[in-house]
DNA sequence: AAAATCAGCGAACAGCTGTTTACTGAGTGG
DNA sequence: CCACTCAGTAAACAGCTGTTCGCTGATTTT
C-alpha cells in the first residue's frame, strides 16, 4: 500500500507507537488530564526528552489517541450499518458488533467514554468532531433505508445522534459491567441495550404519524 | 430545622465549604484526577495542611462533590416529575427545567458530566449510584402513571434509565452550547433534545403493540 | 477561672514534574 | 566514502507536589 519506510523512520513509528500504547494503559486508572510526559516515558523505558521527537505535549498525544481509538471504532460502525434485514436482526446484530469492539479494544472504549467530557479541551473538541462525522454517516444511511421516506435531513440527523450516542454509552457501560466481575452483567447490559434499541426504533416508525 | 451550631463549627464547616467551591472552580479547565491539594488550598487561602481537617485526599473531597452536585438535580428532577399535562407539555417544561438548572449551576453539571467516566472510582462510582437511584424514582414515577399498565418493573427502569442518560447528556450539550458563545446554539440543543423526547415517547406509546 | 479541645499555621521532608541543553552514534543520500 | 541528518541520551534547572510535625490561640467544657 504505502512506500516501505527506511530503517530510522520505522524506529521512529516504532517508538510512537509504543508511547501511545503505554499511555493507553496508564489511562486505565486516571485521566489524560493528569498523565505526565514523565510517567510515559518511563513505561516505554526512554529518555523524558525523546517525547518532544515525537508529541509537543500529553494533549497532542492525546489527539493522537483519539484518531487510533476511533478509527477503530469507524470499521465497527460500518460494519452495523450495512447489516439487513428486520429490525430485531439489525438490533441484535450492531449490539453484538459493540460488545466485540469493547472486547477487542477495551482501552480504546474506555479512553473515548472518560475524555469525551473530559478536562483536556483539544482532544475533548476531536472526539466532538469525530462523533459528528459518525452521526452524519449513520444518517446518510438512515436517509436511504425505504424506512425514512418523508423524515427531513435535520430529523434523520437527531435519529443518528441518539444511535451514536447510545452506542458510546453502551460501550462504556459493557466495559463496566466486565470490570465489575459480577458475572452476567455483561449480558444483563445487552439486554437492556437492545431493549433500549427497540423502543428507539418503535419511536421511528411512529414518527410520521 | 436542626440544632445551631457552635462558632467553632460554623467556621469549620465555612472553610469546608470555601475547599469545595474553590476545587469546582478550578475543574472547569482540568479533570478530579489531576486536582492538586495544595492547588485547592491556595485557592482559598488556606495553609496546606488544614485540607487534612476536612478531607483525607481529594477523591475524598470529589465524593462530597458528588453529594452536592446531584443534590441540587434531585430537586429539579423531583419538579419535572410531578409535571402534569399532555406528553407535549411535559417534554417542554422537562427540557426547560433542564436547561434552567444548567444556567443556575453550570459547574455542577460539568463536573458530573466530567467525572461520570472519569478516572477517581469512588467519585465514579458514587455518580453510578446516586443516577441509579434517580432512575428508580424516575421509573416509580413512570409505574404510577395510567399509560403504563402492562409495563413491566424491568421495562420501566429501562425507560427510566433512558430518561435519566438523556437527561445528564443534554445538560452537558446545553453546557457546551453556551460555553461555544455561538449564538442560538442553546436554542438549537435545546430543540433537538425536545425532538428526542419525543421520539421515545413514540416507543413508550407502541411498546406494547 | 482553669482545663481541654481542635481548626488552622509555618516549616521542613523527599520526590516528583516539564523543559532546555549539548551530546552521541546509527542511518542516509550524494 | 564522506558529510549530513536526526532519534534518543544524560544532566541540570527551577518549581511543584503530598504528608508530617509541633505549635498557637480562640472556642468550648468542666
Amino acid at each position: 500500500m504505502s512506500h516501505t519506510l527506511g530503517i530510522r523512520q520505522a524506529q521512529k513509528q516504532k517508538t510512537r507507537q509504543a508511547l501511545l500504547d503505554a499511555a493507553l494503559g496508564l489511562l486505565e486508572h486516571q485521566s489524560l488530564s493528569s498523565l505526565g510526559l514523565r510517567e510515559v516515558t518511563r513505561a516505554v523505558g526512554v529518555a523524558p526528552a525523546a517525547f518532544y521527537r515525537h508529541f509537543k505535549d500529553t494533549a497532542d498525544l492525546g489527539v493522537a489517541l483519539v484518531e487510533e481509538a476511533l478509527g477503530s471504532l469507524h470499521e465497527t460502525i460500518r460494519a452495523a450499518i450495512v447489516t439487513t434485514g428486520g429490525s430485531e436482526e439489525r438490533i441484535d446484530r450492531a449490539v453484538s458488533l459493540i460488545a466485540a469492539h469493547v472486547r477487542a479494544h477495551p482501552a480504546h472504549v474506555r479512553f473515548i467514554a472518560r475524555e469525551r467530557h473530559g478536562g483536556v479541551a483539544p482532544v475533548r473538541e476531536a472526539i466532538g468532531v469525530q462523533l459528528r462525522r459518525f452521526a452524519e454517516e449513520v444518517a446518510a444511511a438512515l436517509g436511504a433505508d425505504p424506512e425514512s421516506v418523508g423524515w427531513s435531513a435535520e430529523d434523520l440527523l437527531m435519529l443518528a445522534g441518539v444511535y451514536v450516542d447510545h452506542m458510546v454509552m453502551t460501550a462504556s457501560a459493557i466495559l463496566e459491567a466486565g470490570a465489575s466481575g459480577a458475572s452476567g452483567a455483561e449480558e444483563a447490559v445487552v439486554a437492556t441495550a437492545r431493549r433500549q434499541l427497540r423502543l428507539v426504533t418503535l419511536g421511528r416508525r411512529h414518527w410520521l404519524d
